[in-house]
Order: C-alpha cells, then structure tokens, then sequence
DNA sequence: CGGGCAGGACTTGTATGGAAGCACTTGTCG
DNA sequence: CGACAAGTGCTTCCATACAAGTCCTGCCCG
C-alpha cells in the first residue's frame, strides 16, 4: 500500500515516534487511561521532549491520547458514544459503497478477496493475523466501489471501534463466525446481489458492535465513564 | 451546544492560535496554497514559535495544512480526490441517518429547523449567514436522527469539502436554490416519506458537489494537482 | 486526634538558541 | 552567453531552560 506520499513524508523523529505510539494505543499495547509522561518517553527513546510532545499532539488530535494542560497525557479511553459513532459511520460507507459498486468488478481484486477469505478461513489463525485480514477485506470491499479512499478517513475515524473490538475478540476468539458473515457479503457482491450485500453488511457490523457492547459490560475500566473523566496518574509502566 | 469538554479543555495559547488559523483556513481567508511562516506568524501574534508550530503541526493533522521538513509549511491546495471522499462520506452518512429517523421527531428541533429554512429564504442573505445556515441545516437533520455525534466526526473530515464549496457559492451565490432543496428534504422528512426525503437529499448533495466541478475548471490553481505537489514558495498572494 | 497549610515532586506550557536542509541568487569560469 | 558552484537567507527540526499549574505528602498547630 506504499503510497507516494509516504516517500515525500521525509523522516522525522516525532513522525517515527507518533506512527510508533498509535501502534502500540491501537494493538492495546498501551492500554486504555494509562499515564504517558513526556519525560520518561523522552529518555526512554533518548530523543528531547519536543519530538515527544509534538507527536503527543499529534494523537491527541486523532482522538487516541487526551492532554490536560500542566497535569498528564492520557491514552484516552475507550469512548462508548465515539464507537457508535464511528459504528454508525462505517455502517453508512460501508453500505452506501456496496450500492456504489459497478457492474464490472474489477477481477484481480475480486481475486484478492477470495484469497483473502480462504485464509481467513485458516484453522488456529493468530488474532492479530485474522485482524489484518479483516481490515483488507472491508478495504478491499471499498477498493470494489472506487471509493478507496473514502476508507482512510473512516480509518482516522475508527479509532476507538478498532481498539473496542480487538478488546472483544480478545475474549472470545469468534473469528470464524465473522469469516463466514465475511463470505456471505463477498458471495452476494460478487453475484451481483446489491441487497443482499447490504443486509449481510449490516448484519456483520451489527454483530462486531454488539459484540463490544458486550465486552463492555465486561471489562468497564477501559472504557470511559464521562467525557470529562478522571484522569488516575498512578499506574504508569508504559513503555514496555 | 457548549460541550462540557470545552470547559474541560483549559485556555492555552497553541489552542487559541489552532481555533483562530482552522477559522481562516476554513473561510479561505488564508488562500489555498499560501505559505505560513512559523516566525512571521509567532511575531505577528505576540508569542513564541512553539505555541504557534504546535497548532501547525494540529492542522497538519487535520489535512488542512501540509508541512514540508525543512522546507515550510503551507495551507494544503483543495484536493479533489478529498473532496470527492468528503462527498462521499457525507453522503452516505446523511442518507443512513434519514433512513434512520424515529417516528416521533423531536418537536423542539422541529421547530428549530423551521425558522432555519425560513432565515434561509430571507432575501438578500449574507454569504457567510447563509453558510451558518446550512451547516445548521444538515447538523439539524443528524441530530434528528439522533446520530448528531457522527457530524462532528464527519465534520473533521469535511474540510476540504467546504472549502470547496464556499468556492463554489463565491461564484454565483445560488442560494435560493439550495434554500428551496433543503425545504423539500425537511419536509418530506417530517412527514415521514423516508425515500423521498432521501431522493432529494441526493440531489441535493449532488448538486453541491456539480457545483465544485465546475468552480475546479475556473479556478485550478486552487486544487491540488498532484498529491505530491511541488510547494512554491512564492505566490503567495493567491485569493485577492 | 484532626484540620489546614506549606513545600516538594511531578506535570505540561512557553521561550529561545543552535543545527540541518533546501531554494534561490550571485559570482566565476569555460 | 551559458553552466556550474559556492554563498546567502530562508525554512523547519530538535534540544534545552524556565515558567506555571496541580497533586500529594507531611508537618504544624489548634
């Protein structure tokens, strides 16, 4: 997916930091509420606070770590309303792309995400592979409508859903279910069967979003009570 | 609708600085293209390079300025792949919430959106009044659906649309048409007939997006030709 | 024993000074 | 006259120092 830009992008230090962090808030290597300290980042990384702290901004401004002036830098939380929101969001791409297809697909693609299912069907699959494998398949889906890159700015948007569902296929690996739902949509799409993409479509982002209503239930430290919510300063241990 | 989180989110300068430079970007009071100076700028404010560079590197992130290392920082050109993905994604998201309106709207909003279509028609309207209007408009429409949230996330990714449609309406301000689309979408949406509300919806935002087509063919140098586009330092002086 | 106040240890915010790099200008040489 | 190269002035990047605010702790006094 190596994109022009990327080369144009010249290397920056507070670019490789902030490409690093969102990683780590995304995978929930840096868990949701933990304190990050500009400080004790810097050292660690042994760059000055500047870099630090201009790709703290960076995330903060991606939704993905909260600043309170002169008192801590948060990986925020799990935001309940902002994962229906991106939820509802991606539904309504999702679906619109899906009556947006063209009557020729194109093939090579249509290749790709049938090669993509098949090892998605792949027994004793790694978690974080069947996530990779997802995400190329609803972007795939997108590539299909022509509307590519519609889907990176749903990705700056969805945010807190990635993070919420990872949390919910930590618990109970349900990737299987998920790859069928998966075959259904690519099935009726390919067949040229617009509505019953969509109802598949729907079905599946329905079940992903109840999926993490239900994890929240279950694990309510990670997800945030208020919008303005207290930040706890203990419990740092962030990096590594 | 003074979010909570905003008293939560203390004065600083680099916010004051990013509201401010966002506005004039937003209203093309800083041309497409026109090169910012970190120095110029901090001096002209009174301040320091860093509150000022923070709040570059802020909309960087929002897409709405570009930073090149080492070389400046410029207000990004309208791009019109973004726009188009802006269209796309608004449309999809507005048609979605139509489609998901109650059956008992909410009166109050009801009668807000009223007053709004009626201010919409009063002749002689001020460019920028009919602006806050429409913007008005559609959020009003989200929020019927109970969807509002999803607008500001929409709205973060809405820049480059805006910019261009505010191009477009410099031209010839055809307001009292979009007044007139607008009326028919609320309409057939407080009396229920989703599809027709949704029809014209379509047409509307489709109508909006023609208009950017062909303000592009009559003012070029204010799009991005490129994704990799050459920064020229001079030509500053592009709007006026 | 309990309340209040002061101080210390943290946090992020801002200011400033060099370092590195790119673009353009100018001078020099073929 | 043209081409190449050093130089100049600009840019952003990063490091560092200090300022300002918050939170917690412990002492002191009632």
């Amino acid at each position: 997916m190596g994109r022009m830009a990327d080369s144009n992008r010249r290397a920056t230090s507070r670019r490789a930091i902030y490409e690093r962090l969102r990683q780590k808030v995304l995978t929930l290597d840096l868990a949701p509420g933990a304190a990050i300290s500009e400080n004790e980042l810097a050292a660690s990384l042994g760059v000055s606070r500047t870099p630090v702290r201009e790709s703290l901004i960076m995330l903060a401004q991606d939704g993905l770590v909260q600043i309170f002036p002169k008192i801590g830098s948060f990986v925020s939380r799990v935001d309940p309303a902002q994962v229906a929101d991106a939820q509802f969001l991606r539904e309504a791409v999702e679906l619109a792309a899906l009556e947006d297809l063209p009557a020729e697909l194109d093939a090579q693609l249509v290749e790709e995400l049938r090669e993509n299912l098949t090892r998605q069907r792949a027994p004793g699959l790694e978690l974080e592979d069947f996530f990779a494998l997802d995400e190329a398949f609803h972007q795939g889906l997108l590539r299909l409508s022509g509307h590519f890159n519609a889907w990176t700015t749903v990705a700056a948007a969805k945010g807190h859903l990635d993070r919420a569902r990872r949390l919910g296929l930590y618990e109970h690996a349900s990737s299987a279910a998920f790859a069928a739902q998966h075959a259904e949509i690519f099935e009726a799409a390919v067949s040229g069967d617009t509505d019953r993409a969509r109802t598949a479509m729907r079905t599946h982002l329905r079940a992903v979003f109840s999926d993490i209503e239900r994890i929240r239930a279950h694990s309510p430290h990670l997800f945030a009570a208020d919008s303005g919510s207290v930040p706890v300063r203990r419990s740092v241990a962030v990096w590594e």
